[in-house]
RNA sequence: GGCGGCAUAGCCAAGUGGUAAGGCGACGGUCUGCAAAACCGUUAUUCACCGGUUCAAAUCCGGUUGCCGCCUCCA
């Protein structure tokens, strides 16, 4: 199946073609490290790992890049507010970004490099763009970008230059010769961190350390570039100026942007006060559950949060977690396989929608189909070979590698969603198991009205309970 | 003000020219002492609205309405 990719500024899907046979260069941007990530930034992250995990399941010698922004304004802004060096608050907050990575099971990139261990590089591109006359020092210092030197300036966004300049709202910056020019070096202010450069002692501009890192880790064209949709315009736009202006060269072949992830319909921002940080959501809410949550539409749509979103995932996680429960407590018979048609098609299935630009709602579709298959089989027959085993254990080992879930071992994981929140319901464990004797104690005495008066008692409480042949089982309703 | 995106059942949601995936919920059934779970069946003659193109449109084009985003830092 060939891997078919949406292309933001040709806003169609095309085949994939990277530009050296099998190496893939891959460069997303990362976060600006001045606070915790909230679950929009979990989104892109999820997303591009994801894809960089299917690019190299389909074979592709992956070079994955994701930056750090580890200087900026808001950082110096936050430092000043808590009186600290900049370094350290972005120290602080590199840490605890790779600590989310690692509690919602993504991948670290291949290389993951930080704007201030690139500051040559910046500055050498600078160098290149004013040799250029593609950007100018201003008499403070400051280098700028010249829009109007660049030809095909808003391609990749679809704006033009005559409509941003009659909708510009803001104030220009004296030193600017045009107001759509931006600042690629920028004189740094008394007691902010500083590079010593030739025009002055000064800071990268915003866009300029993408350029550069992409640039120099993958070289002058990448395969492919990806954030946020919000990173379009200015920055990936300003990107592709910078980096063709400097080099001449395409600077990216694939554009792939992610959609918002939304709160009440709103986009999620620390002005409207309105973000859920990684951190605290994953106290309550499983990793697993929040990737299959975040996957299950696709990646340019936007995606609402919500408490009923987040529970709805978690249900359909049981779910999946039943069945590979069920089959791997199934016994064992001789004889064909009664699964491996099933399995085999679920491949092909999980293949064919990955391929078609990445779409994992389409994926967790045919997983949820692939449940129900192997559920009714195992309703027929619950005995299945060792064969089937082993098919039912590659494919959900495939799973895992390219979403991320089912990573788990299923009765643990089910016993653990089961437990979880049962203090606050005022039960424990004991006491519920308790009830459930004297309830099973009823029933061999066929004191039926006594056995439900005990469940119903449980359920008002949020406990639902499932006789089984094994025996009584019970969990959150 | 400029630019762009989206609108699919009660809810979530896939589907970009060939006659509406999947999940939740609801209802009926099998199973069960009764339930729960699981499975089976039913649940959109129709894809915001109005026109147009086509043998054929949720899908393409034009217009209308509504929502969202970008244009300032943003995943």
């Amino acid at each position: 199946m060939t891997l078919q990719i949406y292309n933001t500024p040709y806003k169609k899907k095309h085949p994939f073609n990277p530009l050296n046979g099998n190496n893939v260069g891959m460069y997303v941007c990362g976060v600006t490290v001045y606070d915790m990530c909230h679950i929009g930034h979990a989104r892109s992250l999820i997303v591009f790992d994801v894809i960089a995990r299917f690019l190299r399941r389909k074979g592709y010698k992956l070079t994955y890049v994701r930056n750090f922004t580890d200087v900026d304004d808001k950082i110096i802004a936050r430092a000043n507010s808590l009186g600290k060096p900049y370094n350290e608050i972005s120290e602080r907050y590199i840490d605890e970004f790779i600590t989310d990575m690692d509690i919602l099971k993504v991948r670290p990139a291949d290389i993951e490099p930080k704007a201030t261990e690139h500051i040559s590089q910046i500055i050498e591109m600078v160098r290149m763009l004013e040799d250029k006359g593609l950007a100018y020092a201003a008499d403070d210092g400051s280098v700028y970008f010249s829009v109007s030197g660049f030809r095909g300036y808003g391609k990749l966004s679809g704006r033009r230059i005559e409509d941003m300049i009659a909708g510009t709202r803001f104030d220009v910056e004296e030193a600017k010769h045009d107001p759509l020019d931006f600042a690629i070096w920028k004189r740094s202010k008394e007691g902010e961190p500083s590079w010593d450069s030739p025009w002055s002692k000064g800071r990268p501009g915003w866009h300029i350390e993408c350029s550069a890192m992409s640039t120099h880790y993958l070289g002058h064209t990448l395969d492919i570039h990806g954030g946020g949709r919000d990173l379009i315009f200015p920055h990936h736009e300003n990107e592709t100026a910078q980096s063709e202006g400097a080099f001449g060269s395409e600077f990216v072949r694939y554009w792939i942007h992610n959609g918002f992830v939304t709160i009440g319909g709103d986009k999620m921002s620390k002005s409207l006060g309105n973000f859920l940080t990684i951190r605290d959501l994953t106290k309550e809410v499983h990793p697993e559950v929040l990737r299959l949550l975040l996957l299950s539409r696709h990646y340019r749509s936007p995606i609402d949060f919500s408490k009923e979103a987040v529970s709805s995932s978690q249900q359909a996680l049981v779910r999946f977690y039943e069945m590979l429960d069920r089959i791997r407590k199934s016994p064992l018979k001789d004889g064909d396989s009664v699964l491996a048609g099933i399995m085999t098609a679920f491949d092909e299935h999980l293949d064919e929608a990955m391929c078609d630009d990445f779409n994992t709602a389409k994926a967790i579709a045919h997983l949820h189909d692939l449940t129900t298959r192997v559920n009714k089989v195992l309703d027929d027959n619950p005995c299945v070979s060792p064969e089937d085993k082993t098919s039912v254990s590659k494919s959900v080992a495939d799973i895992s590698d390219i979403l991320g879930i089912l990573e788990e071992d299923p009765s643990p994981f089910l016993e653990m969603i089961k437990r979880s929140g049962i203090s606050e319901m005022g039960l424990t464990q004991t006491e519920i198991e308790k009830l459930i004797d004297q309830r099973n104690a009823a029933r061999k005495a066929r004191d039926f009205t006594k056995a439900d008066e005990i469940r119903d008692t449980l359920k008002s409480r949020g406990i639902v309970l499932k006789d089984t042949p094994e025996g009584t089982s019970w969990e959150k309703g």
